[in-house]
DNA sequence: GACATCACG
DNA sequence: ACGTACGTGATGTCT
């Protein structure tokens, strides 16, 4: 079955360019237009599977239609030269692909494509366009679509005859008709003064065609219009003839001379890696012939019992790599396989067996003047415990140390760091261990070999990374906060949090009762039984069957999002047992279910883990099961505090919460003097906000007003737009936007702070917390809207939440050693990003109550106190 | 595995 | 004109 697919180059290459932050491989040449495009024309290899292909691009810069209207294109900027010098590349691309491109002096790449869209049209052939160009729906027809490029590159919508209708109520051909309408900016093409896209639609919906709006100047609706109308009849007429694309170029090639076999990926390979392209080199090498990786050989031994003496002498180097490997990635859970030491020149695999009655060795791991180099001490440390073994003397955490580096990376596994600081000479668990059904353990040989591997990587790394953070002036931030950070969070897991597994379960049947109820309602109220959880059919029972008006769409399909939702509760009943629904399945799965699958049974506790390399700002994050999103903001779910216990009979919760830790964090930071003033005063800071913005005295401002300065206050926090806070208040942006002025206006100092922290991020390349924590922003200079305001807004809120973050893991390592110093038997169970979480016995609840309020309020010295509110009971629950 | 939804700060 | 609030993790659908 033959298929044609006919890309618009230049349009493609153009979307590529903007969608793309401004990437250049090693050699200085700029390549995101031709990674954009390629990535692109992979997709459309793979879903089109095309047997014929052509790239149309633009030639010189005169075409027929300037002959007829010389301004044509003529207010459009000149192409960059940073897009310009990468089409030749974009043709070598083709060229390795084995796609036919094409040009045509005094023709666009339009008109080559709708020449060849109509013959393969007439031969029966399906054609397939590409273009991120609107106009070219005008080719539209049974046997040709049009995909148009949505959002960056990769995602295009796909439009057919139906999909033109749905989307504009016209046919295809009328595209044309809309253009001559309403002109088209970026192609100069002027169209009638004052008519847009809605006017334009309008018109062509009651008389179809251009001409024929013509013909019924009189039946025009209104006065100007009819005038402007009359006025500009030929600029209709010329306009719509610019936007016509010209199906009958006379152009030599034809369908034959550009069959497409799939492409060979021996003569893709070199050019990608000349590009760059490390992701679809992957891919295309996946796709081809698999090329075992060449890795050095590396000598490695495993250690018995009866040879372990020999190696007593290594124990006593200086600075080790060790590395414990284990069975799965929960180390709560998961068994010590064994471990493996390396001094750089030799390499031990150390089995657990060997490990559990080798004396020596469990000596050195235990001393703290023997120092270790180790990728995870958290993980290393815990699992230790769990076999009954001490771990002290890690001086250096590779993990950690490459989150610090640069915390916005995804991965932080060991392979991903010897890829990105090395050579990438370490293959990843995943391939060497297989994912999913295929993971298998391995042993033996192969394991010591791999595991050798891994000891390598990390004594080469330790000395670059070392430099990395004393470079970035991270060296103290890592030695003095992250890696006690660590230690602390190890005890916090490690001891766990009790849970009233009995109550749980109790409340879960309750709930459960409630959502039958809800359930039984719901489908009555629908008419039908469907499934309530799938968001398709809850659309399909709400806006077709019922017909309540569609406010928000997602990308595939209606929006059923608690928002939408409360704004239609007042049309139907039914809406609001919906909201029930959900609340209450959420409250079941996550928590009840969730935690009670969380739970050890040996001990009634939950272990979770904080990961401490993931957020980008600096915080912590909670997983197996996630302890810092425990419902409070409702009532009902709130009761699932009301499992999580002390530990031991007589003792109590003890919650400690940081009271407006980021609006006080940003008064010290930008030295505004109203907002210092305000928090020296402990004013409240919601209210007083609304003073300013509303121009009132604190006992006029209502509720209301309240609320939306908080949500100002929340807004300023996150990096303001007015578009954001006018979603969040459900009010038009113009009144969002006022808002946001008038609080400028009040705090004179935070907008200068705003501003400088943005162009200090767009001069540096990245933003910094009050202890020098450190995030990249690469798309703080980007030439697309999109990407740039987001870096900004990232730049403002970054430095506000993590001075925040950095001020509590202080206060947490100074907390431990206090506990200790104390002799109190008070334990930290857990970090909710302002707050922490101890249980005490009823005896030292007093003096663990102040000296909890004063730790944490003196981590660091700021402009302004910080005030920290302490609550106890005998459940999380009761301690608010 | 992507997506929508919703829990938290 | 562009189209979003900042930072996370878990669950259920559906492909």
């Amino acid at each position: 079955m033959d298929k044609l697919v006919l890309i618009d180059g230049n349009s493609i290459a153009f979307r590529a360019f903007y969608a793309l932050p401004l990437l250049t491989n090693s050699a200085g040449t700029y390549t995101n237009a031709v990674y954009g495009f390629t990535m692109m024309l992979m997709k459309v290899l793979e879903e089109e599977r095309p047997t014929h292909m052509l790239v149309a691009f633009d030639a010189g810069k005169t075409t027929f239609r300037h002959k007829d209207y010389q301004e044509y294109k003529g207010k459009r900027e000149k192409t960059p030269d940073e897009l310009s010098e990468q089409i030749p590349l974009i043709k070598e691309v083709l060229d390795a692909f084995g796609i036919h491109h094409f040009e045509l002096e005094g023709y666009e790449a339009d008109d080559i494509i709708g020449t060849l869209a109509r013959e393969a049209d007439q031969k029966g052939i399906p054609v397939t366009i590409v273009s991120g160009d609107k106009d070219l729906l005008q080719l539209v027809t049974d046997g040709v679509q049009v995909l148009l490029t949505r959002k960056g590159v990769t995602e295009t919508e796909k439009y057919d005859v139906q999909g033109v209708k749905d989307r504009y109520g016209l046919e295809p051909k009328q595209v044309i008709d809309l253009k001559g309408l309403m002109g088209d900016t970026s192609d100069n093409i002027p169209g009638i003064p004052g008519v847009g896209e809605k006017t334009a639609l309008k018109l062509l919906h009651q008389f179809g065609t251009v001409e024929n709006v013509l013909d019924h100047l009189a039946d025009l609706p209104g006065k100007k219009l009819k005038e402007r109308v009359a006025e500009h009849q030929e600029q209709a007429r010329v306009s719509k003839e610019l936007a016509t694309i010209y199906c009958e170029v006379p152009m030599e090639i034809s369908i034959q001379d550009i069959s497409y076999t799939p492409f060979d990926p021996e003569r893709v390979a070199p050019l990608f890696k000349r590009l760059e392209f490390k992701t679809l080199l992957e891919k295309v090498q996946a796709d081809g012939p698999e090329a075992p990786e060449e890795l050095e050989a590396i000598r490695y031994h495993i250690v018995t019992a009866e040879d372990q003496d020999e190696w007593e002498p290594l124990l006593k180097q200086d600075c080790l790599a060790l590395f414990v490997e284990l069975t799965e990635e929960n180390y709560h859970k998961a068994e010590v396989i064994g471990m493996a030491l390396s001094d750089g020149k030799e390499y031990l695999y150390i089995p657990l067996e060997t490990a559990m009655q080798w004396e020596s060795l469990q000596k050195w791991l235990a001393d703290e003047r023997q120092e270790k180099i180790v990728y995870d001490v958290k993980r290393t440390r815990v699992a230790l415990k769990r076999r009954g073994l001490e771990f002290k003397g890690y001086v250096f955490d590779l993990l950690l140390a490459s989150y610090l580096t640069n915390p916005s990376e995804s991965g932080h596994e060991l392979a991903d760091i010897v890829e990105r600081k090395l050579d990438g000479s370490l293959p990843a668990d995943e391939k060497v261990y297989g994912k999913g059904a295929k993971r298998r353990q391995l042993e033996g040989e192969e394991l010591a070999e791999h595991l050798a591997r891994k000891t390598s990587a990390m004594i080469r790394l330790y000395p670059v990374l070392e430099e990395e953070l004393k470079e970035a002036e991270l060296d103290e931030l890592f030695y003095d906060l992250e890696l006690p950070v660590a230690d602390v969070l190890a005890r916090m897991e490690w001891h766990g949090v009790k849970v009233d597994r009995e109550r749980l379960k109790a409340l879960g049947e309750e709930l459960q009762q409630q959502l039958d109820e809800l359930t039984d309602k719901i489908y009555d109220l629908a008419g039908t039984e469907f499934n309530i959880n799938s968001p398709k059919q809850l659309g399909e029972i709400l806006f077709d069957k019922l017909g309540l008006p569609v406010l928000k769409k997602t990308k595939t399909g209606y929006s059923t999002s608690a928002d939408v939702l409360e704004r239609l509760a007042p049309q139907h009943e039914i809406v609001e047992q919906i909201l029930h629904y959900r609340q209450v399945g959420k409250l079941i799965s996550t928590y009840v279910e969730g935690l009670l699958k969380e739970i050890y049974p040996e001990t009634g506790k939950i272990h979770t883990r904080f990961n401490q390399t993931i957020t980008a700002t600096g915080r912590l994050s909670s997983t197996d099961p996630n302890l810092q999103n425990i419902p409070i903001r409702l009532e009902e779910g709130r009761r699932i505090r009301q499992v999580f216990v002390p530990s031991e009979k007589g003792w109590y919760i003890l919650a400690a919460d940081y009271s407006q830790i980021e609006l006080r964090v940003l008064a010290h930071l930008s030295k505004d003097e109203n907002l210092m003033a305000a928090f020296r005063k402990d004013m409240d800071i919601h209210t007083k906000t609304a003073m300013d913005v509303f121009g009132v005295s604190e006992d006029e401002v209502t509720p209301l007003m309240r609320r939306q300065a908080k949500a100002v206050n929340f807004g300023i926090v996150y990096g303001i737009s007015d578009y954001g806070l006018s979603q969040n208040l459900n009010i038009p942006r113009k009144e969002a936007a006022a808002f946001i002025e008038r609080y400028f206006e009040s705090y004179p100092g935070v907008k200068r702070y705003m501003d400088e922290t943005v162009q200090q991020a767009k001069k540096q390349g990245y933003v910094t917390t009050m202890l020098n924590r450190r995030r990249y922003l690469p798309d703080i200079n980007s030439r697309n809207f999109n990407r740039r305001s987001f870096a900004e807004r990232t730049a403002m809120n970054t430095p506000i939440q993590g001075t925040a973050a950095d001020i509590i893991k202080k206060a947490m390592v100074r907390m431990d050693e206090v506990l200790r110093e104390e002799g109190l038997k008070a334990r930290m169970l857990l970090q909710v990003h302002d707050e922490l979480i101890f249980e005490a016995p009823e005896e030292e609840l007093a003096t663990l109550s102040r000296l909890v309020q004063q730790v944490m309020e003196e981590p660091v010295e700021l402009s302004v106190p910080l005030k920290v509110d302490v609550n106890t009971g005998e459940t999380w629950y009761e301690a608010k």
